[in-house]
DNA sequence: AAGTCGGGGGT
DNA sequence: ACCCCAGACTT
């Protein structure tokens, strides 16, 4: 047994993230506005999915300027499959504040960064620390999964309010001539050392301090409770091409699920009283006649599950409901879909005519 | 405090 | 299957 040594636990940990640390786009710049964005494409989001997302948004918006001006469309494309996406709307909201209200700098407190949509207290934490070198907690499960461990903090870290213990852990720890490489240096070592399962404790840098380690029970923690399992919605899929090889397309409402993406006409079986035609009269105005079977696809989000039955046929009727819109093949590579519909319409391409 | 909000990869 | 991910927002 030994104590707790917050001298050598900074210096270990910030010497073994200046040497070992993974060669990361968003590492390579001190602008604000780029750590920003790298951390909300951070959020729940594995960095391998965030590179190529990252280089894309960052050529595209080079600048708060250019990102404040964009319309929703082309933001959501740049964001599309990379799922949450309010984060993007709340992402250029809150740069439109900045840009109108603070001079275009970027917040440099906890107090006024926090008031940024989308920016909460991990978040504000991490471009403090990361930009500015501000002494601030940034807080992630990363964070809770190391210090749970080294510190053998056994508190539900699936409860809200623990987040709180860990913050004030790391403001008693945190190295103040180096919180970047401290709040990094938590991350990446939670990311490829203190992983969830199997922790690789024989090349930990701070094994030495680790509490858990010492009384064999890193792989007991963290303690987190589970999460209940997600519902399945079943629906029919309807990709309807009318008599000028144009598709009927409806963008989603502006709040919920895929807000503003657009999907295919999509109708839930817990509907099915009608008949399905007449539906699809009622609800998208055209007369639709099913010619091939796509098949089932299914796609799994965090809190539900999509079951899918995919028709293709023609459609007859100038559909010109204000949220649909009759989109040609090239036109469609144009707007925002999500995932399950990409899949769809791969399907459909590949499938040939 | 609990539910909502994507999608992918690991085990 | 289930878990987790550089979480935030709404109710």
């Amino acid at each position: 047994m030994s104590e707790f040594n917050k001298i050598t636990f900074r210096k270990s940990l910030i010497e073994w993230y200046l040497e070992e640390k993974r060669n990361l786009p968003w590492r390579e710049t001190s602008d604000p506005y780029k750590i920003w964005v790298s951390e909300i494409m951070l959020q729940q989001t594995r960095v391998d999915t965030v590179i190529p997302y990252y280089n894309r948004f960052i050529d595209a918006f080079p600048s708060m300027e250019e990102l404040a001006s964009a319309d929703e469309e082309k933001l959501l494309k740049q964001w599309e499959g990379l799922g949450y996406y309010s984060r993007a709307r709340n992402l250029q909201a809150g740069v439109r504040e900045v840009v109108e209200n603070y001079n275009s700098v970027v917040p440099q407190t906890r107090e006024e960064i926090s008031t940024l949509k989308g920016v909460g207290p991990y978040t504000a934490g991490a471009i403090l620390s990361i930009a500015y070198g501000r002494p601030e907690h940034a807080v992630d499960g990363n964070v809770m999964r190391v210090l749970s461990r080294v510190l053998l903090i056994k508190e539900d870290i699936a409860k809200p309010k623990t987040r709180k213990i860990f913050e004030q852990a790391v403001s008693e720890i945190i190295d103040v001539q180096d919180p970047s490489s401290f709040n990094q240096g938590l991350m990446e070592l939670g990311a490829v050392i203190c992983t969830p399962t199997s922790p690789k404790c024989l090349l930990c840098p701070v094994r030495e301090n680790c509490s858990a380690f010492f009384a064999g029970e890193q792989n007991d923690l963290p303690i987190k409770t589970k999460n209940k399992k997600t519902k399945a919605l079943h629906y029919d899929i309807y990709v309807a091409q009318n008599e000028h090889k144009q598709f009927l397309m409806e963008k989603r409402p502006e709040t919920g699920l895929l807000a503003n993406m657009y999907q295919f006409p999509m109708i839930e079986h817990a509907l099915k009283e009608m008949d399905t035609i007449l539906l699809l009269q009622e609800r998208y105005a055209i007369h639709f006649s099913k010619e091939i079977d796509l098949g089932t696809f299914k796609h799994v989000f965090s809190h539900l599950t999509w079951e899918m039955n995919c028709f293709v046929g023609h459609a007859v009727g100038e559909s010109q409901l204000d949220t649909c819109k009759w989109l040609t093949i090239e036109e469609i590579k144009e707007v925002p879909m999500p995932v399950p519909m990409l899949k769809i319409w791969k399907a459909y391409i590949e499938r040939g005519n």
